[in-house]
DNA sequence: TGTACATCAGTGAACGCGCGTTCACTGATGTAC
DNA sequence: TGTACATCAGTGAACGCGCGTTCACTGATGTAC
């Protein structure tokens, strides 16, 4: 097989997405690549020979970027935390304040990602046998974390304990990780609730975060 | 290959667990064999043939009981929704009613079940293609939510409406759901929580049942 | 600007592996008479 | 109780498959002079 039958590159035409015989920036492409292909076949389903057949490229292509499967994976997960992160970040800011509506903005950031990408939040989330220890996946999700942590400091009273606000801003995960699970598995029907989401996370923050009753 | 040199039968001293040439029970000793098998593996990490392997009996014993993979999976799926509705059943019934003990000894018995047997869990809650629409798999789901209706009706006040129930029902799943997940998966560390389950869990049910602030 | 060379990012062929499933078979079991 | 036979639950060999990964290689690119 010659290069020229590789791309949609024409000889003297050079391909806009392929400069020449190197690919440019093969290392992002794959991992984009293997993110939509986690959505279709999910986690355990996709394989590195597909990404690389996908991204046009020979098989053994993939290893002089990533060291195996593992790390492919582990990046995709990583990226799509950050993304998370900043989705949470930014729709928080941009929230009303009032009755807790940055911890709502974030609540729903949250279960819309899992519905938008469960794949990738699958892999984000479920347990990724090595990922386990890792320093550099830790961090990016305390830094995810830490943004729940921050609106919630702000939508309780101040000088509130911090061990009472770890244990609230935890509460509301819980909730807002089943919920988003619960969806992507589909396991929401036999609850047979008719409430919109809205409503449900909305009565969910003032439960958790005002007083008990 | 002999049958005498198949399993821990001597000829003539019949052993205990082989009655003979058959198995006896070949079809509940598969389904065991992949429970655990699903406990240290993984859902997607387990074989048949391990399965076969481990059972003692060849690699096409089992499809003479079952259709294919998915065919045990799902049993295997189905029998432990059945234990969890179970335990579920006995702990509320011999909970203390006082202060939402039985709907807490529900969240309980769901927690520890995930703890207990993480593989089993994410069969049964995971998103197992295929499962989607399976009438058998939801009745038995349905049944075992039952218990959570149940519960959560005689913790309320009498006449509280339909919708209302089913709602509170849903918020107290998301959360024990959501517990659960972060658990197996590993990610509660994050959180930085030092309450233990019993009290957290506790406290939820307090919020969801009782009335707002 | 031209040349020599090191480095880099690919190729394509090959490997060994374990898997799910099928197949023709066979010995044990249960049943009818 | 004995015999003939159908059925049942296994065997073991084989299949095709796609996978992850390695390997020696090669052509393109960047750099030093």
């Amino acid at each position: 097989m010659n290069k020229t039958d590789l791309g949609e590159k024409k000889p003297g035409k050079p391909g806009p997405k392929r400069a020449a015989y190197h690919h440019g920036d093969l290392r992002a492409h794959l991992i984009e690549t293997v993110r939509t292909l986690v959505e279709e076949k999910g986690a355990d389903g996709f394989s590195i020979s597909e990404a690389a057949r996908r991204a046009g490229v020979s098989s053994a292509a993939p290893y002089k970027h990533f060291a195996d499967k593992d790390a492919i994976v582990r990046e995709v997960a990583m990226e799509g935390m950050r993304r998370l992160g900043a989705q949470m970040d930014a729709q928080a800011q941009a929230a009303d304040p009032h009755n807790f509506g940055r911890v709502n903005a974030i609540g729903h950031v949250y279960v819309d990602f899992a519905r938008r990408e469960p794949g990738v939040f699958r892999l984000m989330f479920g347990l990724t046998e090595g990922h386990d220890g890792d320093p550099e996946m830790e961090e990016v999700g305390r830094a995810t974390y830490g943004i729940v942590i921050r609106e919630v400091i702000s939508a309780m009273p101040q000088g509130t304990p911090e061990e009472v606000i770890r244990r609230r801003a935890y509460m509301l995960w819980m909730c807002v990780h089943g919920h988003s699970f619960l969806q992507i598995d589909r396991k929401v029907n036999v609850s047979e609730i008719t409430a919109p989401d809205a409503e449900v996370l909305a009565e969910l923050s003032v439960r958790i975060l005002g007083e008990p009753s």
